[in-house]
DNA sequence: TCGAGATCGTTGTAATTGCAATTATTCGCC
DNA sequence: GGCGAATAATTGCAATTACAACGATCTCGA
């Protein structure tokens, strides 16, 4: 019928609030919220990026993440500054406090994964990474295919 | 060092956003938001429950779930009334029209993981569950520990 | 080249959210 | 039995969020 105890999108979700909680509120200590996190670890990762690029990488809506970019412009944490090839762009960096930020918290969030996967061993790590991968590719090729569909009846 | 691509909060977190995305417009059809199922998937499952129980089991905060209940009353989809034996808590229930919709609305949800998990066999997909469920665990673990800590400090 | 349409980011606005405070009830201990 | 602490749910309030509308810039075909 229908058990909700092994409905995917259920697993998922709780996991994300249960980690979003006790994740945010280490951060608290570092005066940051849990979506700053997310944005400051994109942009080390790839380096200074486009704000429509950003919303990608991180999963937040343009809009939000404009109004999170002010913010932390203000605390100095990133740079903005109009890309000089595209004038609609804007280019988003990380400043050097920023950068060294995300450097302190590093440690933590690869502990906090340590713990969520504590009982697994390396292989099986890897194999639940992959899965996830899989998964989100799925879920995209279906969010491709009700586009297209929405395309052609327009 | 530190790869957001194989970082297990990240690669959760962006499928719950998507999968939160792509399901949630179709319950916009139905006239009912993500949380709303949420609640009706979990009062289905476990029948009427008080509204604290029905928040671990929603991954909603009370003080959030109590606001989302009263607009699912008003719409006639749950029933609130205080238990008889404790009158400190509500007791939550499935009104015959909120039992109707969801019944409805399970085969496009199931049809939901049947999509993530398109190229998943049987036992694959087992796998990934139960996986899922020991992750879940050691977060929950490690939030006990940080509880009994505040508890020992004080 | 120029104008319609697409793309990029920001802003208006209304709804949702989470934390803290509040009210009501029960529990534990004397 | 009765009083202080604990628990359940709701509500005040401030912050976050998403969708739609907008202004600015770019693209591409006639």
């Amino acid at each position: 019928m229908f058990n909700l105890a092994s409905y995917l999108p259920y697993l998922v979700n709780r996991i994300g609030v249960r980690l979003a909680g006790a994740f945010g509120k280490e951060l608290a200590a570092y005066g940051i919220t849990l979506p700053m996190w997310r944005v400051l670890a994109a942009l080390r990762q790839r380096g200074g990026q486009r704000v429509g690029r950003l919303a990608e990488a991180t999963s937040i809506e343009v809009s939000t993440l404009s109004r999170l970019l002010a913010g932390m412009e203000r605390r100095g944490l990133v740079r903005r500054e109009r890309a000089s090839e595209d004038a609609r762009s804007v280019l988003v960096e990380l400043t050097q406090a920023g950068a060294r930020l995300i450097q302190r918290i590093i440690p933590q969030a690869l502990h906090y994964e340590d713990v969520a996967l504590r009982d697994f061993d390396r292989a099986d790590a890897e194999a639940l990474k992959d899965m996830l991968v899989r998964v989100y590719d799925n879920i995209g090729a279906l969010e491709e295919e009700g586009l297209e569909k929405a395309r052609r009846s327009a």
